[in-house]
Order: structure tokens, then sequence, then C-alpha cells
RNA sequence: GCGGACAUGGCGUAAUUGGUAGCCGCGCCAGACUUAGGAUCUGGUGCCGAGAGGCGUGGGGGUUCGAGUCCCUUUGUCCGCACCA
């Protein structure tokens, strides 16, 4: 009979589905496993071939896991809000709410051709009012906090308004925007609207004016890792510098903690550094230099202290609030318009010329503190004002950018480390020994940097200081399809709802731009407002909103009391394997690390690093075809034959493109253009040519799994996404090669699954297959445990081969189990109907190894002479040296290779290698 | 510019982690069967050479009895960050 992948998908996603087999429980009998994937965001286009390899690799482990004993959570759902729906709208009217749950259909029932073994109970939806009261409650608890940095942790913030009653800030010690300083008398002389502004200067979420990057194409604010060379990350447009009020969120108060827990987590080493980098710890001083003429002193930040006498000029950033009041009256006019001309700037254009040296004189001079040189001021974009203090004492000699700008200016470089012709280049190197510096020359650098700090210290110059590159996460945007903040404005002030108000659930409106007025979206909604008339919040939450604690939430989801019950947490506590795409480095897994960290802190949640592991499967790209067109003509030559030719290459749907070569018929029909289309073929084919490029429509390159699932079958498919090459390695699709997997689970399905061949026997399997058997379940085991799930298949394949036909049930049986994680139908249908199981497959035990069979038992030494491998020799695991010895000598082989000479000496490495030498 | 990863047949890849390079699959070649197909099965297939044999893991050098694997150097590809003081 032949395998009919079709009725046998379709009967087991019905009896999946009848059954409830995926529903998952608290069990404390069993231990527990939580594989989670990246959950998607609904797109209008639906899936491609590239956006199951993720969740087919953590399905095949969470099976894997139940097959060994594991009770296993194993999700999904829908980070539903974003900027596409509401794009979609405004084009056509169409409402978000409604094309998100079209989009969801859709995308559930692609996922669930794929034999996924999600527990449906369990889905979520970030834009379910039920589900984004978590996250609004989430950010009320945030607002009403305060980061102590004596406890490390987060406080509420009536603790510190206490404080504040007790001694002012005398006796707090909290992170914050911008640090104060006053008495108790003098907060208590506060008005509320004071008062209001000071506690967000500490609030875990605030209002605060800050530099945003504002798309004014988009119409809202973006956070940094939206930003993408200076242009939007969705759509790609332009993206300027703003000062705007916006909220946020503190996460720069959990740096150092975000920095300190990658050391605890199993993530790959290059997206720990990708972390690091984008927290960007450096550690330097804090230095006040006086301004000549004036009692104000200028603030800097730097990593190098020790160079402070090669100090040749300060540069501000033409943002710094100082830059006005320190410009000489001679020198206004042009600081004024480099100041304008900076600003017009966009983010990108500020970018691309970030080689073009640009800068202007204030007229002011600086006092080194040290030996009270004048110091002239200047100011240039190249200082940013959102890192350090938006100031730097700039030391030509030794930093490549200060070099470039007193190069450019003519400006004085005088060097301060031995060893260096700064004539040509800057040395930024942290070595050498230092000269011209007074007391710390001949220092090495980096214990020059030591004295200088103390120096700085004792002198009251400044203080140590570390700076992270880590900003404020801006959390508004100016749209309508995202979470509404729980907050209201009482005469200006943003007052938060009670818990028992939430959810506070997004209205209806039907016109989705921003008003006449530039408010956005929600400021047309009618009744926007309190029952009381107070307005709402009219921006809305950012798309991380709701994905950073939704691992959380599956662990409960029907929980209306909780996020996630203490129950439930405490069973369930962590994401054990987190299987997701490295494009969210910076953005979510950062966001969630954050948002977790801040629930811990309020004891909300039992764990602090909750993504154990985390696997990043490459990005699967398109593999493009190509048809060539004689230029000027509409005659197509096949790839070979193209030289002599004048053509220009065309994309053609790959899928009228099989194994390279054309469906001539099919591209006539393609396009009216084509329909009187000749062809030159090469041996009767018209063959294409390709090359690999990202998977999209305009590329003609789009593989849709369906289309694989109806021609091929899911379990095919499954199989083949693996097969394809590393899980985390970014490859092409092919289609090309899908025929060879199929032609293995039919060689399966002869085998094991077909009715009216040979009985299943219960004979007793030879050694040879045995081995077969053990060495597969060993190989198997082991590679889904490193998740090289390619090789996982080619040792399945490999079995089959050399087991030839063996309809054996002590083999067939231990075999369907092994292979089932991959091929789920196929496996249960075997199972159920050939192999006559009554029991589900689901709650089978992987097979035990029978030590006797264990492939270790033996080892194949390879045996070297001079350094050339000769031949192997089997011999027993665990015999001395001494019998290893004797054993190769007596061998036929080695008295061949030997020729009768006598060996010189024998190196035995046990377990390893032979060598004699001669 | 800085940081990271990678480089193996016509193609995707594999290599007991320092031990006979090219497993498995695609493609290709030959054969069988055939209702002629983009089905199935069998065998072959790194390169050069008629053959013996030689050469082969981007290039060059090194360590080692032995290197795809380790070290140095160089070239190329991809990714991340990018005036971060």
């Amino acid at each position: 009979m032949e395998y009919n992948f079709r009725e046998i998908e379709a009967r087991w996603r019905e009896e999946w589905h009848k059954r409830k087999t995926y529903r998952t429980g608290i069990d404390a009998a069993r231990p527990k496993f939580y594989v989670l994937d990246m959950f998607p965001y609904p797109s209008g286009a639906g899936l491609h071939v590239g956006h199951p390899l993720g969740y087919i690799a953590s399905d095949i482990y969470a099976r894997y896991k139940r097959l060994c004993g594991f009770n296993v959570l194993h999700p999904m759902g829908y980070d539903a809000f974003g900027l596409p729906a509401e794009q979609y709208a405004i084009q056509t009217g169409q409402h978000p709410a409604v094309t998100t749950e079209q989009n969801i259909a859709r995308y559930r029932e692609q996922l669930n051709k794929l034999g996924f073994s999600y527990d449906p109970e369990r889905e979520i939806n970030t834009s379910d009012p039920s589900y984004y009261k978590w996250t609004q409650w989430a950010f009320l608890r945030m607002f009403g906090s305060f980061y102590c940095r004596r406890e490390n942790r987060a406080r509420p913030i009536e603790e510190l308004v206490a404080a504040f009653e007790r001694s002012g800030t005398s006796e707090v010690d909290a992170a914050c925007t911008v640090p104060l300083d006053f008495t108790a008398a003098q907060w208590a002389a506060k008005s509320p609207h004071e008062k209001d502004a000071v506690l967000h200067n500490y609030r875990l979420a605030f209002r605060a004016d800050t530099m945003v990057n504002w798309c004014e194409a988009l119409g809202t604010v973006l956070a940094n890792d939206e930003v993408v060379n200076g242009l939007s990350e969705r759509g790609g447009h332009p993206v300027m510098q703003r000062k705007m009020t916006q909220w946020q969120l503190r996460v720069t108060a959990y740096a150092q903690r975000l920095l300190e827990g990658l050391d605890t987590l199993q993530w790959s080493e290059s997206l720990k550094e990708i972390q690091r980098n984008w927290i960007g710890r450096s550690e330097g001083a804090q230095m006040f230099f006086a301004v000549e003429g004036s009692s104000e002193k200028l603030e800097i930040f730097t990593t190098r202290p020790d160079t402070i006498f090669g100090a040749a000029f300060m540069v501000l950033a033409p943002e710094h609030e100082a830059v006005m009041a320190l410009a000489t009256p001679d020198r206004l006019r042009a600081v004024e318009e480099y100041i304008a001309q900076a600003k017009k700037r966009s983010e990108r254009e500020r970018m691309a010329d970030a080689r073009t040296v640009s800068g202007v004189f204030t007229g002011a001079y600086a006092l080194n503190p040290f030996n009270g040189a004048r110091i002239p001021i200047w100011i240039s974009d190249y200082v940013l004002a959102g890192y350090g203090t938006g100031a730097i004492m700039a030391v030509p000699a030794h930093d490549s950018r200060d070099w470039a700008f007193a190069r450019h200016f003519d400006l004085p470089i005088v060097p301060v480390v031995e060893g260096a012709d700064v004539s040509q280049a800057s040395h930024d190197a942290k070595e050498g020994r230092m000269i011209n510096s007074d007391f710390i020359d001949g220092l090495d650098v980096k214990d020059a940097i030591c004295v200088m700090l103390d120096a700085v210290e004792e002198r009251g110059i400044g203080r140590r200081r570390v700076n992270y590159r880590l900003r404020d996460a801006i959390f508004s945007r100016q749209r309508y399809w995202g979470e509404p903040f729980p907050i209201y404005y009482k005469d200006g002030i943003a007052m938060p709802l009670r818990d028992d108000q939430l959810p506070l659930t997004l209205p209806r409106i039907d016109d989705f731009r921003p008003t006449e007025q530039g408010e956005p979206p929600l400021a047309r909604a009618k009744g926007w407002h309190t029952p009381e008339g107070y307005p709402y919040e009219t921006s809305t939450m950012p798309g991380f909103a709701g994905s950073s604690a939704y691992y959380l939430r599956y662990m409960d989801p029907h929980n209306d009391r909780a996020l996630v019950g203490r129950e439930a947490d405490e069973y369930w506590r962590a994401v054990d394997l987190y299987v997701g795409g490295i494009e969210h480095a910076t953005g979510h897994l950062v966001y969630s690390r954050f948002w977790n960290k801040f629930l811990y802190d309020i004891g909300a949640v039992v764990e602090a690093e909750p993504l154990r592991k985390l696997v990043n499967q490459g990005m699967i790209q398109g593999r493009s075809s190509f048809v060539y067109r004689i230029v000027g003509t509409n005659t197509f030559v096949s790839h070979g034959l193209r030289e002599g030719y004048e053509t220009q290459p065309l994309h053609v749907d790959v899928g009228l493109v099989r194994n390279d070569m054309l469906d001539i018929e099919g591209f006539k029909a393609w396009r009216p253009e084509f329909a009187d289309a000749e062809f030159i073929l090469e041996d009767g084919r018209y063959v294409c040519g390709w090359a690999v490029e990202k998977m999209s429509k305009s590329m003609f390159n789009v593989v849709n799994p369906d289309r694989i699932v109806e021609d091929y079958g899911a379990d095919t498919l499954r199989m083949y996404e693996m097969f394809l090459g590393p899980l985390e390695q970014s490859k092409p699709w092919d289609t090309n090669g899908i025929d060879g997997v199929h032609k293995f689970l039919r060689r399966f399905w002869r085998m094991a699954g077909s009715i009216g061949g040979a009985p299943i026997s219960d004979e007793q399997p030879t050694p040879a297959e045995l081995k077969t058997l053990h060495k597969t379940i060993k190989k198997v085991r082991e590679d889904i445990g490193n998740f090289s799930f390619n090789t996982a298949v080619s040792a399945l394949m490999i079995c089959l081969n050399e087991l030839g036909d063996c309809r054996k049930r002590a083999i067939l049986d231990p075999l369907t189990r092994l292979l089932h994680p991959f091929a789920p139908h196929i496996t249960e249908e075997v199972w159920a109907k050939a192999l006559g199981h009554c029991e589900p497959l689901y709650d089978a035990r992987m097979p035990e190894f029978d030590p006797a069979y264990l492939v270790e038992a033996s080892f194949e030494y390879p045996v070297s002479v001079n350094g050339k491998l000769r031949f192997k020799k089997e011999l027993p695991l665990g015999i001395p040296v001494s019998e290893i010895e004797a054993a190769v000598l007596a061998d036929e082989n080695t008295a061949r290779w030997l020729e009768g000479r006598a060996p010189k000496k024998m190196i035995v490495v046990p377990g390893k290698i032979i060598n004699i030498v001669i």
C-alpha cells in the first residue's frame, strides 16, 4: 500500500485534536521541560518556508523530551500588536483588529498543518485585553517603583517619598535621569507639579524630555533597536533626532545586572557579545574643568584620565546645554549656525558623512585642573549628546577622532605616551610609558590610569565612574494599534489607574491617522477619558511591551488574578530551551531580561534569568531562478548556452522551475508578455540560472510551506528543513533535494507501515541489525542533544540503508519511537496500525541502551606506521596498554607493514590511536 | 575602523573532535523494469591519469608520527557595532 501522507496526516491532526493529546498540566511526579519559540507577528503575507525552521526544531526537541519522560510545556501564540496592521488600516480602512484576527487564523491553520505539538488551550494573543491587562499591570508596577542602588533592586516609590520627607536626598541612592540634591524642607516646599517632576526623575516607568528617534513618515518615535542605519526598521523611512516628552523605561538602572546575568546563561558567545556591546560598559572618570571667566564647571567623561596632560581642546556636542552660555559674542553667530545645521541633518545624513570633520570654536577656554593650561572649547557633532556628559577632553595624540579633528583645524597634538609618531596617526592603544605628564611621567599607561583616578578623587576634580552605552527605552508610540497606557492626566499630572480598573481596553476608532494637531490617533477616540472626564494617555506601548513577559503567561494563561500564579511559576520556573532568530539580540532579548528582573525584584516571579538556553536558528534565504532573454527579442536562451548572446537575466517564479528546469508552458501562461516567448534549449530542456537572495515576493523566490505539505507532506517538510544544514546556519531553501527525504519516508513506510506485505515478525534480530539500531539510537540521541538535527536525519537514513528490508518488531518498535520527533504523523500511523500498539506513542518511553550492544564496547584503533595510517584494529575497551601492544604486534596486518623490520617504539594512546615507529 | 563567525566535490553538507577526507542527500553517468514519467529499483560518481600512481579541505608557513581540525600569516565571504570619548 502506498504511503498516502495526505490521508495519514489529516487523520492524525484530527486524532490529536480530538484526544487533546498535547494538553499540558502541572504534574509534580514528572520533571518539567519548557520549550519555547519566539512567537510570530502574524503578517498579512502568511508563512514562507523559512518561518517554521525554528518551530520544527523546537517541536522535535519537545517531542524528544516527552519521549524521554519529561512533562513538556510547548506553547505557541501571537505577537499581534504592531505597525504593519496599522499601516494597512490607514491604506484600506480595514480595522487592525479585523486584519490581525484574519492573519492569526491563517497562521494557525498553516502551523497546524505542520504537526506541531502545541497545547492549543495555552495560545495567547498580545492584543487580547485579557492578555494586555498584565502588560498594563507590569507597567503600573514600574511606574510605582524606583531603583534603589543600595539594595540593588526596585523598591516602591512610596519609600522614596518617605525618604524625601525625612531627609531630602541625603540618604537616597537611586537610579535617576538627572542627579538631584535637596533637603526635606525643600521637598516639603515643592508644589505638587514639582514633586511629580522629581518623582518622574526616579520612577522606573517615567515621562521625560529626551532626544528621540522621530520618524516623520511613520508619525512616531522609535527605540534605538528599531532604527537601522538611520532608517526605520519597518519601512526604511528617514529618522530625525528630536527632543520630545516621552514615556521611558529606566533600563539603564539594570545595566550592570543585565551584564552580569549573561554569564549565567547558555546562550551563544556571539549573542552574549552582542548584548555586552549593546550595554557597552566602560570604566573611567567623570571630571570637572573650570571655565575661564565663569563660575560654571564643564563636566566630561573619559576612560583615559592618564592623558589629561595631552588634552589640547575640549569638544561639546552641539546639543549640549552650556553651549550658548559659553560662546563669546564674536563666536556666537558661527556657533548658532553650526547648531542649526546639525539639527537639520537627519540621523542618516549625519552617519553618512561621519568621516567629514566639522565643528566651530566657541571662543571660550577651559582650564586644565592639574596645571591650569588654557584649553579652547569647541563644538562638533562627532561628540554625541546622548553618551557620557556630551562633552569630552580631546587628546589628539591618543584618540583617532580627536586626531582627525586636530589635523583639520590645525590644533596642537602633544604626545603623552612614549613611542608614538603622532604626525601620521594617533596612538590609541593603552600601552606604553607616560611622557610630558608631570607626576605620572615614566609610569606604564595602565598604572598611570590608576594613579590618575586616585589623584582626581583626592583633589576633588572628579570621581571614578562607570558609563553605559545602553539607553533608557523610549516606551510610548504615537500609534493606535498597541496597548493603551493605564494612565490619565489630572491637572497635567500623570495618574495611574487602579489594578481593578484594568484592563483599559483599546477603543474602536475608524481613522488611524494622527490628528490635525499632530496628536496620536487615540486622540480621535470619543470618550477616551475617565468617568470623571480626565483624559487618558493617547500614546500606546511599543511592540516589545507585549513580548517582554509572554513566556510567563503561557505557564498560566487563564489566570485572571495574576500574570502567573505562584504554583505554576514555581513548577515551570524558566524556559529551558528558547528558539528564535538572532535579530532580537538587542531588542526583545534585552527588554525581556529587564522586564523579568523587575518582576523578580517585586517578587512576582521566582527566576532572575528565565531564558536559560537559547538557540538561534539561521535564516532561510531564497534561491531565485533566472531566465535569460536575448536583448531586444522575446527569445530566451538556456543557462548553459547564453555565452555569445547579449542577455538580460529575469527573475522567474520558482514555482515554475523544478530541478532548475523551466516549465515552459507554465512560463508562457505566467505573464501575457511571455505568451509568445521562444526558447533556445539545451538537450531539449530550458535550464535556469540561480542565485541566493533574500526570500521575498519581488524576487519570485518565496516558497510556501502549504504547497510543500500538499506535494510531499508535513513529515517530509519537517525532515527536509532539518536536513538542509546546521540549524544555526543561514542557508538557501532549495526544493530540489526534497525527494531524498521523501524517499526515505516512503522506504520507512514500505518497511514498517504498509499493510499487506510480509507480516511484522517477532523473530530475534541479528547482531548486525541490533548493532545498526543501537548505533543509530546513540547517534540520534546525541545529535538531538546538540541540536545537530541535520546529522540526526542522516543517521536515520543510514540506518534504513543498512537494515535493508527488516520487518522485525524488535527493530521497528524502537526505530519508530526514534523517528517520531521528526516525522510525527507517519510514526503514529505505524505505531498504531502496523505495530498494533494500543497505548499512544506520545506516552512511550525511549528504549534504554542495551549495554551488550553499545558501540563503545569495542574500539577500532587506527594503527599507523611511521605516521602513515595503515589499518584499524578492533579491540575491547578498557584493556591495559601492554595488552593492546601485544595484540597489535600479533596482528598479521602489522607484520605486513613492518616488512620484517623491528619496531623502534610504539605510541599507544588508549581510546585514540596506535603508532608504530620503525 | 572595531568585534565575531566562516571557507571542504557540480550543489547542500559530513568527518569518532588531532587519526584512512568527502558519510547522507541532490545532481550526474550506466543498467533493470516500464502503462515513457518529474515513477521505482541496482550500481557508479573528488580531481588528474589508459594504468600504476599522483594531487587534493581558499593561499603561504609552522607544530606533530599524523592537521579539514591546533598556531602564525594572507585572501575572500557573511554578520554585529559604528564617531560610545
